[in-house]
DNA sequence: ACCATATATTTGATTTATCAATTATATTTG
DNA sequence: CAAATATAATTGATAAATCAAATATATGGT
């Protein structure tokens, strides 16, 4: 595994991390699909983070889902539109927009987070405790090399 | 790190696995684009591909790069257009295609293979052997979990 | 207080990716 | 062998993501 093989990508970390996480991305929407709204992962997790920090920026959000801000904004105009969330402007800071859930944003956040749960565990599955430090670390050292 | 902590999505496994792979990709990019050329990460590892199993079908190469088979219909269009590649029909099987790299589309990989070699390098520094290999294990279990 | 600079968001243009449907050819099966 | 089914690639419509530029407001230094 360490000279570097095109021959077989598959046989290389990257390629690994590439498969598991389209695999589980995959996976996650299928099983998110089945509560029937049409709303995708991403934008679950917008709206979680939102709830559980209504005072967070769209900046901000743009760093923890790993976007572009310009995406935030249609992401955000896409959930207002459909009624999950409500976008006012900030009092202290007029740059700012205060994003806020709608009681439907709310039932679909308690109705979607026991499945992001359920996908989580499955795809861990196997893995003990340890298993999960040590992959947990190794990321994070990848993380660290390629950072700026 | 057992509960899942959605006000901190920072320290679950998949919130590394989604950094990791974004920042290994601008990593890669950005020190692809120094070549000159304006060429994707993706584009450069499907004329790698092809370079080494000339006889590869369009839908092999959607499954090796993760792409829906009409994307890869667009990236050959792409890199014919850009004379990276040839594209003629198949004499055994008149579905399909024939790709063949052109001696520029040669050039850009004697070039990128160097590159893509230092990225991977310079990500997976500092972990040893034996932390590699149990990277590459747990991913695999990752992927078992979440495949179909 | 004024000006330069920084920050937050939006917009337009473009790129990239996906889905579903279509076309063309090959293979299987009754 | 004909009909049904499977496979390979393409196309059109649409969605999602990014970049660069624009707009609006805030902050810091003098």
């Amino acid at each position: 595994m360490n000279e570097i093989d095109f021959q077989n990508p598959e046989q290389t970390i990257f390629y690994q991390i590439e498969k598991a996480i389209k695999q589980y991305r995959t996976m996650a929407q299928n099983n998110l699909n089945e509560l029937g709204y049409s709303i995708t992962i991403n934008q679950i997790l917008m709206l979680i983070q939102i709830e559980k920090r209504p005072e967070i920026s769209q900046v901000e959000l743009s760093e923890l889902l790993f976007k572009d801000v310009a995406s935030i904004t249609r992401m955000t105009e896409l959930l207002v539109k459909r009624d999950f969330l409500l976008r006012a402007e900030n009092k202290d800071d007029r740059r700012k927009k205060d994003l806020r859930i709608t009681d439907k944003g709310k039932t679909i956040i308690e109705l979607a987070i026991p499945i992001i749960k359920k996908n989580r565990n499955i795809a861990l599955a196997g893995l003990n405790q340890e298993e999960q430090e040590n992959l947990f670390k190794a990321l994070n050292t990848i993380i660290l090399n390629t950072s700026k």
